[in-house]
DNA sequence: TCCTCTTGTCGAAACGTTTCGTTTTCATCG
DNA sequence: CGATGAAAACGAAACGTTTCGACAAGAGGA
């Protein structure tokens, strides 16, 4: 960083060709390692980039080279913490096979999603790491539309769609949740579930069902309410739920925030959980050790398929494959603390499932 | 999205030109309104636009143009909600001027930062907006070397570098946490201070020196410990200062994270806040209402100062201005929850300061 | 009528790389 | 000793844009 770069007008390899003496050419192939050049040339080649601080062009090499070292991270929202993780993991992870990421929210808002995926698309990022928004087939189809990179579909899918899918079996979520507290006596189990037509929701709600089924209970509709997948209207609900005479004795939440809104609701109306009612969330919570009470939640494996989403994603990429179009089901499970007890008068039913 | 593109190879702006029949400096005029065009051909090109989904190639822009539509957003923590929210008010507005959010995390680390940064040069940013790792001298001629585009630091200011700076008043902040617990009659107050050397942790803790000295309260330096940003060691010094016999009425965490570890640490041995401790944190936490008990804190208005510095930032890049090395306050305020109330034994000190 | 100005359009250069075919050098071998 | 080949270095084309000077055609003024 010694001189040569005025006013933020960096050095190119121009500059580093003409210092050491040597052709552009040369220098390209020393950086890059793609032809063999002499121990002395190579010598002289990096004492000229350390000189004069020399950063690539990164905008020249994916215009040439015809490939960007870009990927692209589409999430609901950053803004929750479920998703920060998955960010956070995919960055580091991309930092070391020297990608960059860039992450963007769609808000779960269908035109945001579209012109999230038209930057993509300018920016030619190298591959897509995709939590849709929706999942019916006509979304599927416009995301085809959007899409022209390799790409992973990450917790959620889409009908019929060419791309590798890393998700959780929901349904099993969804039973598990909702088995649990059936287990423990309730009969009167509301849910909250999220936006009709993804699959995430639709599918949890399955398995609230299947668990029913399964134990033989009826389920009273009018205990199952729409929300989306945000605090304020699980809030919402949930208040007015609790305000009915003939409420349940227990709530299943189908994802973090809805969770997070539910508790709040029951604090704002003095009901105590989970004496007064009993909680499963789906999804944990980042901080659950110190939220009041301490839920119990049906946890996914969110990191580990992050992970797995990029190492498959940098497999499509580096390899030229074509996707699979492969799901890939990682297992939920039930972490118990403190939200959800046995219901008062009902008999807890035998266990065997 | 007719035709045009086969195997995820786009069409160009060629492409376009012999659709429109015109020429190429013809559809970029049309696209860029840079250059009267006839209204006919306007729309000959914009109809051949349409019909094969054309999207401009961002590199190839920003390669001829000299400027990127990129802005760089570096934080300690994508993972901590308090940058996490930052980030999504920087993309929001961002993406509303056009241009594209990197972000990417330090994790308080300096080789991260520099390869961080390494990053963003390679990419050309447009501008940046950086919360730096540290806050001396060094770090700062560090940082200055790197950096080669406008920049915006948030939160965090470095000595002597010519960027402009968006933050709180962090001593006002220690001040008001510690003044906040003296005025509720605790004498010995303990503080986990972040790491030494950084300006936020340096100027809380003074914050905290001059709640007393203003009071004319002796402070035990023992009670002074060490931690980093994070929620681990601050969990391990409460731990320890908790089990101390001269233990503390009352603690101060400067960051959100370390009043999570802390409450954590203390719900851990099984100590209650606030009756056996009063617990008061610096910045708030999203989720604060649902956590056991809800903190009273030294809330800073992190989004508006996002804002800010997106707004500042953006004038810079367009206008071609210098930054001006101007550092803009914005004052901290007590949120008053549960977490501390009347010490015990002491009297209450009369109220003036 | 001629000159000038404006409007619309075009062609070509340039941005900083990678890539590939070519040239130079020199050792090896028949 | 001349041919062959490998190793090292080079030069130029190309990637997809923007930008700028040039040009044609018609309008307006003297």
């Amino acid at each position: 960083m010694a001189s040569g770069d005025e006013r933020g007008i960096l050095a190119t390899i121009k500059d580093v060709a003409k210092r050491a003496g040597v052709a552009i050419s040369t220098v390209s192939a020393v950086l890059n390692r793609s032809a063999p050049v002499s121990d002395e040339t190579i010598a002289r080649v990096e004492r000229a980039v350390a000189e004069i601080g020399y950063t690539p062009h990164g905008a020249a090499q994916s215009l040439r080279s015809g490939r960007s070292r870009m990927i692209g991270l589409v999430v609901p929202n950053i803004a929750n913490p479920h998703f920060a993780s998955v960010a956070r993991e995919v960055e580091n992870i991309c930092l070391n096979a020297g990608y960059m990421t860039v992450v963007y929210s769609t808000g779960q808002d269908f035109e945001r999603e579209s012109q999230v995926l038209a930057m993509m698309r300018m920016q030619r990022v190298a591959g897509l790491i995709v939590i849709p928004t929706r999942s019916d087939a006509d979304h599927g189809s416009h995301l085809v539309g959007q899409i022209h990179v390799p790409t992973v579909l990450l917790d959620m899918y889409v009908e019929g769609l060419p791309y590798d899918v890393i998700k959780t079996d929901n349904v099993e979520a969804g039973r598990l949740a909702t088995a649990h507290l059936l287990d423990l006596g309730h009969r009167r189990i509301g849910i909250i579930v999220g936006i009709k037509g993804l699959a995430t929701s639709d599918d949890r709600y399955a398995g609230y069902v299947k668990a029913h089924t399964e134990r033989d209970v009826a389920i009273d509709e009018t205990l199952v309410v729409a929300g989306d997948f945000d605090q304020d209207l699980a809030n919402r609900r949930t208040l007015e739920l609790m305000a009915r005479p003939d409420r349940p004795t227990a709530i299943v939440a189908i994802s973090n925030m809805m969770t997070l809104g539910m508790l709040f609701a029951l604090k704002a109306m003095k009901l105590r959980v989970p004496e007064d009612l009993s909680v499963v969330g789906i999804d944990d919570l980042e901080f659950a050790q110190i939220v009041d009470p301490p839920p119990t939640v049906v946890a996914t494996p969110i990191l580990p398929m992050a992970r797995r989403a990029i190492e498959l994603l940098l497999k499509q990429i580096a390899g030229n494959e074509a996707p699979t179009g492969r799901w890939e089901i990682h297992q939920p499970h039930l972490v118990i603390r403190d939200s959800a007890i046995a219901a008062v008068v009902a008999i807890p039913l035998a266990v065997d499932a």
